[in-house]
DNA sequence: CACCATGTTCCTTG
DNA sequence: CCAAGGAACATGGT
């Protein structure tokens, strides 16, 4: 489930489920996970702690606890990798089979559950200093922008998941945002012309708030959508899913008619990932 | 069985 | 030294 979009809702309906909350217990089921903190590191310095802050960089979500005994704050960072999810429960009921950590507090609990296990709960906020500015904030300027993509001659398409360029970016809003501007993904980051810099950036900038608008007023009880407890996550649910479809234009609909031409969105290879794109709307 | 999958990191190659 | 490409990570869906 995991860009920018996804990890924003998650956060604003996870938020006020967690703050304020002290942890009781804590079960760590794949310490794995956690790495580079180790279970024991991770129990000793959480357990009795309460759940202060929620908030979203890049595609991280990061917590901040407080801790009475040494009045000190923790920040914890969480990563959803391909297919994590965080949730908050009552009490009851079994776990999941790949949950990973189970935070106890008095009726209900917060799990973090990976089926494919890429994500990270861990105390190591390094990942966090690595991270380029946020496309819906302030520090993502054209001029920053534009100077960025002039020395590369990556793909342009492949140059938007870098994350130390735009924190947030993933594979589907990368070929969203490039079919909205009506750029090539093949267009070597370099060759952009200072025109399709500015069509590029509000390109990137809409496709990501419609896509926390989608998130946030789809009805939560859809499979694959959101749940009321604050899960959020979606899978690719073939034809079947119309909100789907509506949702996206050219991500995952090879050899669809193209909703803007009708002619054929073609799949390509980037950096050993999947592009999709219309070649009549992305020319050049 | 084969191929594909929303991500990041590490290693190799050029 | 740097950029680019690919594998690895682990599991499930089609």
């Amino acid at each position: 489930m995991p860009e920018l979009p996804e990890v924003e809702v998650l956060v604003r309906n996870l938020a006020p489920l967690l703050e304020g909350k002290t942890i009781r217990a804590l079960e760590v089921r794949r310490p794995r996970l956690l790495r580079p903190t180790s279970g024991r590191e991770f129990r000793r310095v959480l357990v009795g702690s309460t759940f202060r802050t929620l908030t979203r960089r890049g595609k991280y979500l990061v917590f901040t606890l407080e801790n009475p005994g040494r009045s000190s704050t923790t920040r914890l960072l969480g990563h959803l990798g391909m297919t994590g999810r965080m949730y908050v429960r009552p009490e009851t009921g079994r776990l999941p089979k790949h949950a990973a950590v189970v935070f106890s507090f008095h009726r209900t609990r917060f799990v973090f559950e990976d089926v494919r296990g890429f994500g990270r709960l861990t105390l190591d906020t390094t990942p966090l200093s690595g991270l380029g500015p946020e496309p819906l904030g302030e520090l993502f300027g054209l001029e920053h922008f534009a100077t960025a993509l002039k020395g590369s001659a990556q793909p342009i398409k492949v140059k938007l998941l870098d994350q130390s360029l735009i924190a947030g970016v993933g594979n589907i809003y990368a070929s969203e945002s490039l079919f909205r501007a009506g750029i090539s993904p093949r267009l070597p980051s370099r060759r952009l012309t200072i025109k399709q810099v500015g069509r590029l950036r509000p390109s990137l900038r809409k496709v990501l708030t419609k896509a926390i608008e989608w998130g946030s007023t789809v009805p939560m009880d859809r499979a694959g959508g959101v749940k009321a407890d604050g899960l959020f996550c979606y899978r690719r649910t073939a034809g079947s899913d119309a909100s789907f479809a509506e949702r996206l234009w050219v991500y995952d609909r090879e050899d669809q008619p193209c909703v803007r031409c009708g002619s054929p969105v073609r799949r390509i290879v980037q950096a050993s990932r999947s592009t999709y794109y219309c070649p009549r709307c992305q020319h050049v």
